[in-house]
RNA sequence: GGGCCCUUAGCUCAGUUGGUUAGAGCAACUGACUUUUAAUCAGUAGGUCCUCGGUUCGAAUCCGAGAGGGCUCACCA
């Protein structure tokens, strides 16, 4: 690894959408007149489920463009909030083990509701430690933010207060996007009952400014006064949006083209408060393989372990680099694809000028520090073999790897070593349960009890050559038409498949030794 | 219907501030090699750059209109 630093001057004309994003972003803080200090990149998370690719996405995204924007302007700090709703009520009952007795806790704060599994502080508190589980295996750099921390802090009471300041302002907005019914009812501010700790969808009777004060009418019909400070109310979403904006002073914030409305009149609201909104950017929503969007749910499309499972967390951030503005397919085809473009771009960075690295994929995916080396195969070509060779054992694996790069260097091969953990889980997924393997016929099973006999005895160290010789010797012995039979009725009883690797090259690699005890297991497989 | 976004080879995508003959990987096909297959290697073929119009000496690229697709426009977040 060496930390690539690029001139400024490169990364102004260079074409990447995560410079074109920090270009904008500047101009923001010119515009604002904040033209030193911290610059702060807000993202969001819903803690009513655990995190999803798209979560990850969104904070994998923004990291490409804080770090774009710490290239080219290096003067100014940078932070990425992670902020969880986790002030929000709970709606519904999650689909999780337990969820039934969670039934008194509907409409009270998520990290208020217990955990089902018993084992965090709240509901929400397991889902944020799952988020932040994953952003650190990731190696992103971010302050995370639990909403319900940040009201009870006082930290949005600026922002609460201020909201009462301009509230006919800020109905005036949200009203008209307001069906009839809920026109009746809406406010921007959503008091907690003390008394059965929900939160509240309530109109607000009275509402005093300098005071921080409001009256409502409880469930129980109880007329009740209090302060929105301190936990005592909370935001609903548009304007909860706006609040965390003028809260912790966010400068950028991207978010699916699902919620660009939400966004235009976020944007409005934070305007009637009375402060500049956020640099935003819409990045599409992921598809399934027919087309259909990903959601929850549905359960289709990809989850974060399913892809972490056949490729690096690398290969995810590229499949997030790419073209977001465009709705892509994520199903489980593009990640061995995904995962040889992300080394192809690796590869690439060491020889490319600078011009061409400030729109590398790696650069941003790495902040510079893209790794030098790269495995001696590609992945694709990884699998191949895996599925040839009909074995997920490392050491074979590794042994086929080095006969076809004979070159490769120590590096290269220590590179290979974490694509070999997501070939050997590609094999247990998708090969191994497709193997069928079947007893031998009487003349089989004296062909192969000749090849145990030979493999025991042959020395360790023969060319592939002669391996192989002992196994056409074997099919001869017994008279096999064809060899062509002998071979298949070979791979079937001993691989479970009707295809296998060339026998000289694997018994040369796997050892004459192991052969035998590899064949002798499958004969006594059916006796 | 309004708003935002997308459309380049069969698939997934590149295409360097508008510039010669639009490229890659996979898939397909052909051949070489291996005393089976797969793999590997070499090569071939494949495109109305969604359509039409405009700007320009010149457009995949810029502008306009249209077509197709995605999201969004009651509630909730």
């Amino acid at each position: 690894m060496s930390n690539h630093i690029l001139p400024p001057d490169i990364l102004e004309n260079a074409k990447a959408w995560p410079i074109q994003e920090a270009k904008a972003l500047k101009k923001r803080l010119d515009k604002t007149a904040k033209k030193d200090g911290l610059v702060t990149f807000e993202t969001g998370y819903g803690p009513s489920g655990p995190p999803h690719i798209g979560t990850f996405g969104e904070v994998a995204r923004t990291s490409f463009v804080r770090h774009a924007f710490s290239a080219l302007y290096p003067d100014y700090e940078t932070r990425i909030l992670s902020v969880s709703d986790d002030m929000d009520g709970m709606r519904k009952l999650p689909p999780v083990p337990g969820a039934d007795a969670l039934e008194p806790y509907l409409q009270q704060p998520l990290s208020r509701v217990p955990d089902p599994a018993g084992e965090a502080e709240s509901f929400a508190g397991a889902n944020n430690a799952k988020l932040q589980a994953f952003l650190d295996r990731f190696g992103f750099d971010y302050e995370f933010i639990s909403a319900s921390d940040a009201y009870n802090s006082g930290r949005k009471d600026g922002a609460l207060i201020r909201m009462l300041e301009v509230y006919d302002e800020v109905m005036d907005i949200i009203l008209p996007t307001l069906g009839e019914e809920r026109r009746a009812t809406y406010s921007p501010i959503l008091p907690i009952s003390p008394d059965s700790g929900r939160v509240l969808y309530v109109p607000l009777l009275e509402r005093d400014a300098a005071s921080g004060t409001i009256v409502y009418e409880d469930e129980d019909g109880t007329r009740r006064e209090q302060k929105v400070t301190r936990g005592q109310a909370k935001l609903q979403w548009k304007a909860d949006w706006a609040g965390h904006w003028y809260a912790f002073d966010t400068d950028y914030e991207m978010s699916g083209e699902d919620l660009t409305e939400s966004v235009r009149l976020s944007r409005r609201i934070i305007q009637a408060m009375g402060k500049e909104p956020p640099v935003g950017f819409n990045y599409q929503l992921f598809l399934d393989e027919e087309g259909k969007k990903i959601s929850k749910t549905k359960g289709n499309g990809l989850t974060i372990e399913e892809w972490l499972r056949y490729a690096s967390p690398a290969s995810l951030q590229l499949f997030n680099f790419s073209a977001p503005k465009k709705a892509k397919k994520l199903y489980f085809d593009i990640i061995p694809k995904t995962a040889d473009e992300y080394w192809s771009h690796v590869e690439k960075f060491a020889d490319q000028e600078d011009a061409k690295r400030a729109d590398n994929p790696a650069f941003f995916i790495h902040q510079g520090d893209v790794p030098s080396v790269t495995p001696p195969v590609s992945f694709s070509l990884l699998l191949n073999i895996v599925d040839a060779s009909g074995t997920s054992d490392p050491e074979v694996l590794r042994g086929f790897v080095a006969k076809y790069r004979p070159d490769a260097s120590e590096e290269e091969m220590a590179a290979l070593e974490p694509m070999l953990g997501y070939a050997v889980n590609y094999f247990q997924d998708f090969v191994l349960p497709k193997k069928s393997f079947r007893a031998p016929t009487d003349e089989e099973r004296a062909a192969l009890e000749f090849l145990v006999q030979r493999f025991s005895e042959v020395g360790e160290d023969e060319a592939e050559d002669v391996y192989q010789t002992i196994v056409f010797d074997a099919g001869k012995a017994q008279g096999f038409e064809n060899m062509r039979g002998w071979f298949k009725a070979l791979y079937e009883v001993v691989f479970g498949q009707s295809e296998g690797p060339r026998m000289g090259p694997f018994v040369k690699i796997y050892g004459p030794r192991e052969t035998a005890e590899l064949i002798g297991r499958a004969l006594k497989r059916e006796a």
